[in-house]
DNA sequence: TCTGGGGTCCTAGGACCC
DNA sequence: TCTGGGGTCCTAGGACCC
């Protein structure tokens, strides 16, 4: 049997999901923000129409946004997460061969389709994504995964497709040309340094262009990735299908700040609180870790200000998930980093060297008590459970502080219709 | 005034060992 | 006129993705 990969992306998901709440905000343009209103990470078809680009900084486009009332929200992460899961829930029924490749988009193996079948197979998928969940996707079905993300690209492109492309049953000829069509730098896998480099070497401008190249040539020259992308682009699939989500080999937490920081103290609160975060994502995947690394920079965009930047890491003695270990020696880094006189503009956590909690009991020694660890492990469980069925931070660290002035700004967050009974949809009839 | 926050994998080169 | 060679492990940096 032959393969055939569907993938399944969210048309201007974060959009999506503001419009699924709100049925004001059809055939508007609108607009999503980055956390801190800082730049534009998602856009509808009518706000991309008005030529505002993704990763935009906001203050950019400001005038655009009064001149054409364009709707503009923050971040509403809780809200999309929820719908994502949502959509994954739904495509999951089609089957159990599923890949949940990013927050808004699922490949699927649909090898036991029958090629006759394909398309009416993807409409399907596409009208009950849409009925159960109010999200318009777009569908591409093709050999290889690299072939699917450009059927997507060109449904997206193309209304009459009517959100979905079935390239399997494309002749040679009409694949080619159709590659032809499409950009080096829209390939899944080619960024803008390896299109500058395929154009100047050897003239590579079109998708056809790399189809077409010396596979030895591009291993030897840039990377198997390349070479693999290559070989996608010719129907030999070459990237497997993920059905299983690996654990995280590393967990960052980092955020901007709403204003500037100069104080230490403020710069404990942010770095406790994106630590405390951190190690609770570390325990949602069940794993533990000894090495934690802190940064902080000022701002960069501003050349004129002083800048400092600096991270440094540590070790841990061994493996955990008790959030105060890792508080200890958190603080003690931002502490030996801090230089005063500076305004500082954003922090980070990074956690590394992670390993499996169970594989954590069979090779311990020394200093190590395990019946302390056990308790530690209680606490912790409490503490996440808590967090889990009366919301984020029902309870937390003191060193996270509570006034938390630096947090970064949400001005225009719409409610957590799904996550929060609080903020659940009215209808007023 | 205002410019995001996560991740992945690969490769080259150095340290170290025998 | 001359100073081994091969293997492994680790890390930093570079590229990519959404």
């Amino acid at each position: 049997m032959n393969n055939a990969f569907a993938l399944v992306d969210c048309n201007n998901f974060y959009c999506s999901c503001e419009r699924a709440f709100n049925a004001a905000l059809h055939n508007k343009p609108v607009l999503v923000l980055s956390n801190n209103d800082g730049c534009v990470v998602a856009r509808s078809n009518e706000a991309r129409a008005l030529g505002i680009r993704m990763g935009q900084p906001a203050f950019e486009c400001r005038e655009l946004i009064e001149q054409h009332a364009i709707q503009v929200f923050s971040s509403n992460y809780s809200l999309y997460a929820d719908m994502s899961d949502r959509v994954m829930k739904t495509l999951a029924t089609f089957t159990s061969r599923l890949e949940v490749y990013s927050i808004d988009e699922a490949f699927l193996d649909v090898s036991h389709v029958g090629a006759e079948h394909l398309l009416d197979y993807g409409r399907q998928i596409r009208e009950t994504v849409w009925q159960c969940t109010g999200i318009p996707v777009s569908v591409g079905l093709a050999t290889t995964k690299t072939l699917s993300k450009i059927a997507t690209e060109v449904v997206k492109q193309n209304p009459p497709s009517q959100g979905v492309l079935n390239l399997t049953h494309y002749s040679e000829a009409e694949l080619d040309e159709l590659l032809d069509s499409i950009a080096l730098k829209d390939v899944w896998g080619i960024g803008p340094r390896y299109t500058n480099r395929l154009q100047a070497s050897r003239n590579i401008f079109t998708a056809k262009n790399l189809k077409d190249a010396d596979e030895h040539w591009i291993r030897k020259r840039f990377s198997v990735m390349v070479q693999r992308t290559v070989l996608e682009l010719r129907g030999i699939a070459c990237i497997p299908l993920e059905t299983e989500p690996k654990p995280k080999k590393g967990i960052m937490t980092a955020k901007s700040f709403g204003r500037p920081v100069e104080s230490l103290a403020e710069l404990e609160e942010a770095v406790a609180t994106y630590t405390a975060r951190a190690v609770e994502k570390l325990r949602n995947q069940e794993s533990a870790a000894c090495c934690i690394s802190v940064f902080l920079t000022t701002n960069p965009f501003q050349h004129d200000a002083p800048q400092y930047a600096n991270s440094l890491s540590r070790m841990l003695p061994f493996p955990t998930s008790f959030t105060p270990d890792f508080l200890n020696v958190a603080l003690d880094l931002v502490r030996s980093m801090y230089q005063p006189g500076f305004r500082y503009k954003k922090a980070g956590v990074c956690i590394s060297k992670i390993v499996s909690q169970e594989v954590l009991q069979a090779d311990l020694f020394g200093d190590y008590s395990l019946e302390r660890e056990y308790k530690k492990a209680r606490l912790m469980a409490m503490v996440d459970f808590i967090n889990r069925w009366w919301g984020q931070n029902t309870i937390f660290f003191g060193a996270q502080g509570i006034g938390q002035e630096w947090k970064m700004r949400q001005e225009r967050r719409s409610p957590r219709f799904t996550t929060q009974w609080g903020e659940i949809l009215v209808v007023r009839t």
